[in-house]
DNA sequence: GCAAGGTAACCTGTCAGACATCATACATGG
DNA sequence: CCATGTATGATGTCTGACAGGTTACCTTGC
């Protein structure tokens, strides 16, 4: 059996899109320069506009290329981290979709992230921080989506307490992750939720400045938030 | 001057992808199924098959979904995500700045990961990951690319003895992305790589199925990695 | 002369329909 | 039973059109 690797013939929009990236990639188009309008760039490349514009969209996703509706496509900034988030979404969306393991995955990031909040935090910050434990303790009576999104919030600050938006950006993506499979599979109340005072918890011990407590109490909260769904796991089973 | 946040309305390609890939995110797909076909799809989102067709190639462009001529669209597995880093690498320049965050997002997971390697990894697997160490230890005089490869295979097979598939999925993309922006904006050498004594102190400690002490070592393996990181950077400053 | 406002030109976004090309399954003939 | 041709449905590309947003210029009033 002799190996024939197939003749993979580009298509059309992967040529395009090579091109354009490469005219980035030379240096001949800098961060913020405008690319020739889509006639133009029709004329120039003799391709359609449809194959055109689908090059440019692809671009787009890889955080390359911006394109402002009514003015013209411009060269991306660098600085837009949003590719690295999008492609720890992608990893998270095509791997193994065991909840369980996702929560390991913030676990890493959430105890990370309140020692390091617990290092960083202005006085400021954690006046805000405070702000969010109000908004999400006093949202008892609301709809399930609003309670989640409260707590969801809680983290996030806590997170973005770090100083690292790569961490909050992947956290963000985390919660989104955990929030879609949870309204898709069930969205059952009467599972308990996280206990308040262990919230509170790591709001003081960042408040206090003290980095191993911060890490314990993120460490503790993530127990709770495993046995909730282990909970889950075992009566989703039982049906 | 009143800080206008332009309302930005969410074009319908974005709001067609965002709808795909919650399709995925949420379990409903899994890697390797089929979409339903461009005609379906446009009947059932109501949208034109431009839209549609731009919305999959986005996804395909993260490598989320493959697209197959004449067969259909797929959702892609793990792999791809790797030759959508290799898209962006080139393209790509990010600064040793943001490098630093992602650094640090890859700290949370390796020190877990050699945490949980300690305390689950069966003797079989240890054994592997001597092979691998051995391996990363002889490959001294190769280039520069094998050496970080095999590098970076050690650390992904301790990833792997976590156990959880999504914690070496995301490592894997992180280390994809360091290695692209390496690649691209130094390729010096001169500067130092981590001595191979963390590496070992690593792995004797997953051996002696000691937590702490793996965790320790591999948070002083990451030392020396955002230091080599600084160093670099210092340096790009200095030109 | 200058500034405010309106308008026209240009740009991207979306749509509909058509045809080409590729992959697969099935029927047919050897 | 195997090989081949074909029908079918999938994605790839093209064309033309219109809608909606941006920008620059030009007019108008001061």
């Amino acid at each position: 059996m002799i190996q024939i690797n197939p003749v993979s013939q580009p298509s059309l929009v992967d040529e395009v899109a090579g091109r354009l990236r490469q005219l980035v990639e030379s240096g001949a188009l800098t961060t913020g320069d405008r690319l020739p309008s889509e006639p133009q760039l029709v004329k120039r490349l003799k391709v359609s506009r449809t194959v055109l514009r689908e090059a440019i969209g692809r671009l787009e996703a890889i955080g390359l290329l911006t394109v402002r509706r009514g003015s013209g496509t411009f060269v991306a900034n660098g600085e837009s981290l949003t590719t690295a988030t999008q492609l720890i979404r992608s990893a998270l969306a095509i791997s193994t979709h065991d909840l369980l393991k996702v929560a390991e995955l913030r676990r890493c990031i959430e105890t990370h992230c309140a020692r390091r909040a617990a290092q960083f935090a202005t006085d400021a910050e954690i006046a805000d921080l405070q702000a969010h434990y109000q908004r999400m303790t006093t949202s008892a009576g609301l709809p399930i989506e609003s309670v989640m999104k409260y707590d969801f919030d809680f983290h996030k600050k806590i997170a973005q307490l770090s100083g690292n938006d790569v961490l909050s950006g992947v956290l963000q993506v985390i919660q989104d992750f955990i929030y879609a499979s949870i309204a898709q599979t069930m969205e059952q109340p009467g599972l308990p939720q996280a206990p308040h005072d262990l919230h509170l918890e790591m709001m003081e011990a960042i408040r206090a400045r003290d980095p191993e407590r911060a890490e314990r109490a993120a460490a503790a909260h993530m127990d709770t938030v495993d046995a909730r769904l282990k909970f889950v796991a075992k009566k989703s089973a039982q049906d």
